[in-house]
DNA sequence: CATGAATGAGACTTCATTCAT
DNA sequence: GATGAATGAAGTCTCATTCAT
């Protein structure tokens, strides 16, 4: 990792928190994450008025701002366990073990896939939120890039590096590599959020198929 | 192409008619488009007021709502004309004489990407906030999906089903082709978006290499 | 008529003036004043926009204001005519013969009533503007007191009077009488306006028979 | 009564609602409703601004909108309770008690107007606001036909049947001399409240005076 | 802690009126 | 004279946020 020392800005201390919290919660809090959860993956953060998730969550209105100071806290404490989830040391030791493991591509990639999408799909409404709010809050998507795009694009980099250097894939330049792995994997999420009902029971392995198809050098073959 | 009768629902039938206003439109309304695009593009629909996008244009608010009946009637003005431009039968004629013809798969997906990619980059405020409404907005996502995936899908099984029956493609499931075709230029394009200064010169060039590479088959390689 | 020098208010001017134009109108005007006519008695003044009785008159939205200097002017436009048109000389003439002659009262009423009701059933979106709108614009409830109240009062008072004094009617006070009669025919009117439907072929006679009945004397009866 | 179903409607019902609730209604909402009811007598619906009526009210403009769902839903609030005063079972029962007494049509009438006026003029200003905005609202207008002039109707019909069968009437149309006793009351109170400066103290003896006197057989007079 | 009435800024939209063409 | 685009004040209504209970 070329970033050891990311740069945890105001709003992730924050999210830091919230994540502490997210198990201490009580249950109306719980219930009032549930709820905006609900609302905001379907309408967007601004076009969700906290008088409806409040509704939604059973709860008066006034509660939010007990537990949540503004709105836009309340969506940190959404995002932010999402970020924290997908960079937490603990789970990212799992990962660092997947990818410097010498199992062949097929198996780290898949194992990979299947860790990121079982927590993707585990939490899609957040994810899908994220992705949509980075958009239009710079400092979500400041959060994003400083943790998951770093520490990702470096473990890429890492293991691109070595499996070109192993002779298992092609020597294609290392970036553009990592790029492909990660845009394709992006796409075909996007792809099937965006049109669910064209969606197959195998495509993930047919596109890995073809992913790594592409990228492994072939030897003799 | 399968879908000879395209549906062309009632948002779509005003998205055409807006089309052909652009050419018509006075000067204010030119700039009160302008204006939206940019501030909706940055803070999205429901983040951005007519009286922002009013002052920003330099025309009283009252002004819009002369030319545009609602503020979403100024979002479909927005976003129709995009979807025209990639559905319409002038454009739609490019794309499917690349795709007939008889050239290896390489320059075909190349002249493609740069067909659409260039259709892209000249409108990208106006794609990033179709794409991003679209997901708020049952009628435009129904646009799209009515009009260029559909359309899409089946030039795209056409094109794969005649490529694997010559043997230029590994008989894998075609569904599972097109569709990683597709999300790999759509996750080329997010990824440049989302993080754009990750991006490389020849990034498109190696994506498409190991798309490729990944979907032909080798002859003796 | 007790009341030689009525006050002619600078409303009342107006009102003169615009009832002199009515005839040297354009087509334009005239357009304009059916369709403000045929709105405003439907929707109210405050309930009509200068646009819709433009577009319903054919004419574009300016042109009313080339005509009535402000919307206001445009109801005076309106109203001012039936004033005049009940308060003028010429008509007043011919209710006072009515009123003077020494005809039975019967005959009298039953003229009276019908020269009026003529006047306002040719009149009658007018009228209906006229009554609902000097409830909220007291400078024309202003010139209907001045000019139609005060005159019909007088005219009212002096036949009454003459009819107790001869031993035609009963000797009651006079202005209950005269009340009477005016509010009798004002609730026939109101009522049937209000619901229409109720409304049988020989109602006025038969209200004139029980009012006069009522009112008069009984010789030997 | 011949209509012993009446049709309570949709907006009928929301009245009810309403009227159970003006007794249960907070300070602010009975502020509120006291603002509008004075302004709006005096403007007319559309005359009258929010903002001009919650300032009068001493709230914020927002508070009307935490209490009626919109500018309509207070028009509502304040004629429904008066539609719901003169219709009530509680009050219909005098009213039939009254009409079905054996005493003189004299006393009837007369207890019938007291009864009736004491309602109405305990609640001018709503009952003027009723009836303007009967002319714009059709659902209003409906819900006093369907309530109250159907009640009425059908009451007066009795009543004067049976003292016409009684020879206490003249035999005139039914239909005609209900029609006058309404119109009568109706033109009375409409000719007040038009000219309040010309009323005098006992009017409505005299006007029942000659109303009865009218309508009344003259046994052996 | 929880409530929900109250707030007032600001959102979208309408409208009477003006003015260059 | 007629037009209709442009205006901006004002209208109705929503919303995040506060605070007394």
């Amino acid at each position: 990792m070329s970033e050891s020392k990311p740069l945890f800005d105001e709003a992730i201390q924050n999210l830091l928190e919230s994540l502490k919290d997210e198990k201490d919660m009580t249950e109306k809090q719980q219930r009032i994450i549930a709820s905006a959860i609900e609302i905001i993956a379907e309408k967007g953060f601004n076009g969700s008025s906290t008088s409806e998730i409040a509704k939604n969550a059973g709860v008066a209105e006034g509660t939010i701002f007990r537990h949540f100071k503004t709105k836009k806290e309340l969506l940190y404490a959404l995002v932010g366990p999402m970020l924290i989830k997908f960079a937490s040391p603990l789970i990212m030791k799992d990962v660092i073990r997947i990818i410097e493991s010498e199992a062949p591509a097929e198996d780290v990639l898949q194992s990979l896939y299947e860790n990121r999408l079982d927590l993707i799909t585990e939490n899609l409404p957040r994810v899908k939120i994220l992705m949509q709010e980075a958009l239009f809050h710079p400092e979500i998507m400041d959060s994003i890039l400083n943790n998951l795009a770093r520490q990702g694009r470096a473990l890429g980099d890492n293991f691109v590096t070595e499996r070109i250097e192993s002779g298992e894939f092609r020597p294609l330049p290392t970036n553009g590599i990592t790029r492909a792995i990660f845009s394709t994997l992006l796409g075909y999420f996007v792809f099937s959020q965006a049109f669910p009902e064209e969606k197959g029971e195998d495509d993930v392995e047919v596109i890995i198929d073809i992913l790594l198809n592409g990228i492994k050098e072939r030897h003799g073959d």
